[in-house]
DNA sequence: TTGCGCAATGGCAACGTTAACATTTGGGTG
DNA sequence: CACCCAAATGTTAACGTTGCCATTGCGCAA
């Protein structure tokens, strides 16, 4: 045992077990032509030598990597993890792995995206958009190279998967005027988030339909201290009975500030969030907010490459549907 | 521009440019013996073509993947988006890219996990060991098959690196002490967390070692709600006038516990959290508490492995401190 | 002019696997 | 007993790349 063994080959199993390469290479795919005798003393050779089909030769062989590629721009950033999470289980399931690469480069494009993934070994890829690519109108992905794209906007060429921002705020803002409420508040983000805008319009445009004038919103920043200061202003107006956060760190936030100023929360003043983020951090609180399931969106994106085993390509264009999650931050007051 | 293009091999582009295979591969590598002139046309020619390098066929020539595999129980777990964050930021710098697997199997073990891995593109492997594997003293890791396990124990075979919870411990204890405290109370986390255990064993060495028998602790479960209920038992207790609990929701918690009983924080108790988790989540308190360097965990792990081309493995054993950061929580009572 | 050395390029083989085809063997049928 | 068929196994070639060695052409010193 000391010299370091060089990688186990069919070869050197084929000549222990006395059969052809052939042979080995069907027991290894347990092909029904192999007298199960021969297979047994096949699989016993492969044991005593460790052997292991080198990934390389069989990619090579087939054209096939049975891989797919993961390209985000920053990894840290909501739901990310359970993207990831569904990347994983979808991968699993179809017997696929997952390749992870970071983005960078300004101006961030598609096209570079792509060729960077080409030279890795995977037959489709999958892009987390956090940023809006300089060339997303123009860009068509590389032949043979199935690609899915993780954001709202919809691509003649690739197929797109994401969370329904726009439904989410429909939910809300219904579920808020069905409590009784006159007219629902809102903490918007920054402008420049994609989801975030995709939300605004979900609020205003679900207000005008029931004929509802929507008030003047509070612009946030996501974070608690916003949402904070967002709440002590809306607590001086007397028509404010309901509040819809951007998220939860806002909504926590808000109702803090309610606090603050002598309001309770949900009996003055309802307050929903988004993203179902509090979990166990918060102590005294239940929110009311919508969860979004992310691993879900990451599976269709995985299933999308690796279910489509040469069936025609098919763009689709996939939003998911977020849940209301009761808490106890709303009060009916009918 | 109508049949599917097969893929673009070094033959096509040799063809094209009027040149042998040999001098379009010595091309791609930029080998200072081609002729400038010749060069250009050779990349002229892979530029019409789009050709891009298949990397099964050069894997397979070298032997080397330029990849690193990493293997988690659960992806979803605290700190693990920004280790992923680590992975790909080392992969990258050395041109490397990640195949993340999602492991499950009863028993767990680094065995089978290790096992599976071989049978992917990958020069060597991480595991994140949230479960302790059955087999984590006997496990050896394939030959060729560089293996750093993430976790705070130590491995005769495989290099391991993790957040030094002990440390951690140390440095919220005797920063306590120096603030004039003459105990420090905690609230733990269940039995079964292998890293809040270390937490613990930190928490009343230190002490001990500061000749102070540490007091009864709090078993907490990680969430808020149970360090909310510890605040409250905690504030019935006069010689309490620090806490330290494992977590920052239970921080947290408690904090909101101890105010529900008429203590305030940090006037009336001072109490310090671990994690930084709380972010911009919480409106109302900057909590202080220690923050770990979770993406230097990662590149170390995939440095080690990317980095020692050809090099000796060489087993190392790596923990890193965090950082305390103070934040309005903790108050001076010299 | 001849010969030498160097720069530039080409030819060949091999990495490990498997699809396609070829061959052998044994058993049944006319 | 010749024949054919099916089951079991073997042989060959090719996937794309690149290390090694061979070859070509050219300038320069002898």
């Amino acid at each position: 045992m000391a010299a370091v063994k060089k990688s186990v080959s069919v070869k050197d199993v084929a000549r222990l077990a006395g059969v052809s390469e052939q042979t080995v290479s069907r027991t290894v795919h347990d092909s029904p032509s192999v007298r199960p005798e021969t297979k047994e003393r096949v699989r016993a050779a492969m044991r005593e030598l460790g052997y292991r089909p080198n990934f390389a030769g069989r990619s090579l062989r087939r054209g096939k990597f049975k891989t797919v590629g993961v390209a985000m721009f920053n990894i840290t950033g909501t739901g990310n993890l359970d993207r990831m999470e569904g990347f994983a289980a979808a991968a699993d399931k179809h017997g696929y792995a997952i390749t992870l690469t970071k983005v960078d480069g300004h101006p961030y494009t598609l096209e570079s995206t792509s060729s960077r993934m080409s030279a890795l070994p995977v037959d489709g890829m999958v892009v987390i958009m956090n940023r809006m690519p300089a060339d997303f109108g123009t860009f068509e992905p590389l032949p043979g190279m199935q690609t899915v794209l993780v954001t709202m906007l919809e691509h003649p060429l690739c197929s797109t998967v994401d969370n329904d921002q726009f439904d989410c705020s429909r939910q809300v803002v219904e579920y808020l005027l069905e409590q009784g409420h006159k007219t629902v508040h809102f903490i918007s983000c920054p402008e420049r988030s994609l989801s975030g805008m995709r939300r605004e319009e979900g609020w205003r445009e679900t207000l005008r339909a029931h004929g509802i004038e929507p008030p003047q919103l509070v612009r946030g920043d996501w974070t608690a201290q916003s949402g904070y200061a967002a709440g002590q202003v809306l607590a001086d107006d007397p028509t404010c009975t309901a509040i819809y956060a951007s998220n939860d760190a806002m909504a926590y936030g808000c109702i803090r500030g309610l606090e603050s100023r002598g309001k309770r929360v949900p009996q003055d003043v309802s307050v929903v969030g988004v993203d179902d983020s509090l979990g166990d951090i918060v102590p005294d609180c239940r929110l009311t907010t919508v969860r979004f399931d992310n691993k879900r969106v990451g599976m269709w994106a995985v299933d999308k490459i690796a279910g489509a085993e040469g069936v025609a390509p098919g763009v689709e264009h996939m939003l998911f549907p977020g849940v209301l999650v009761e808490g106890d931050t709303v009060r009916d007051i009918r």
